[in-house]
DNA sequence: ATAATCTCTCTAGTGACTATAGCTTCAAGA
DNA sequence: TCTTGAAGCTATAGTCACTAGAGAGATTAT
């Protein structure tokens, strides 16, 4: 049995947030001590890794509910879950491309300032211009 | 003098928004009308433009707080706003590099999957594996 | 004058935690 | 056995940048 700070260390995942996790029913309240202290057991060691990798990967809590419903019943089809999971890769791409345009827009931005006071600022003025942010970025 | 709605239409930011922006103090309260609506000029227009670009490339609050303090000093240096731009786009790039990461990992998990139900799913697998979580992603 | 639309303030909710306060319990050493 | 310090408990509030909703008043077009 483990303590809610030896599973923390066991897992990554923060001692109030496996509280919180618990509080939102993503992990079932576990067996308490006598003085009223969460017990765990590897059930919910394997739960806990399970949603803290899935919460690396970016995904949603509601997601993760999805996920562990979905890996509850083993004989069901795996559909649900690669649709979860490739919903949440086209998800991350759109992310990623959007960032790259951002990342684009803020090089332009950067390398372009040679004025060495604010009222020459290329930064401050790419900013204030309402025809350089009209088109597209 | 142009009222919120028109004002929102302007520059894209959503009504509640501006109010929203008022009350963190990134714009000034306006004028009102007779009837306590707010009434707004074109330096407002401008400031909440920048405000609208600044927040499309993602930066902060505080950071477009700080970009305007300092806009309204155009003779100091520009160096400060010249950090700014280039640290927002140091993050961006290792945000970039980070969900680059996870797409790698979700097409390895997606593609993965051979199994038609949730005992084999390759999804459910790489979530639940301590192993596959260990190195690296 | 009336109807339709806009705007007002205020409060509460979102997601996924994080921080704080004030208390109790546990484990290890003297 | 006693003590001390770490770890754990609950409950509440704060974070960020909004968004939603209620219920009332203002403005505009017809």
């Amino acid at each position: 049995m483990l303590s809610i700070g030896e599973l923390s260390r066991k897992t990554g995942v923060k001692v109030p947030t496996i509280r919180y996790y618990e509080q939102m029913k993503l992990v079932t309240a576990p067996e308490r001590s006598e003085g009223n202290q969460r017990r765990y057991s590897n059930v919910e060691l394997e739960r806990l890794t399970f949603i803290k990798h899935a919460r690396d990967l970016g995904l949603k809590i509601d997601a993760i509910r999805e996920l562990l419903d979905l890996s509850a019943h083993p004989e069901q089809p795996c559909e649900d879950a690669n649709r979860i999971a490739e919903d949440h890769l086209v998800a991350t791409r759109e992310r990623i491309a959007q960032l790259q345009r951002l990342e684009a827009e803020l090089m332009r931005i950067t390398t372009g300032c040679q004025g060495d006071s604010i009222k020459d600022c290329y930064v401050i003025q790419s900013l204030s211009d309402h025809a350089l942010c009209q088109d597209g970025h």
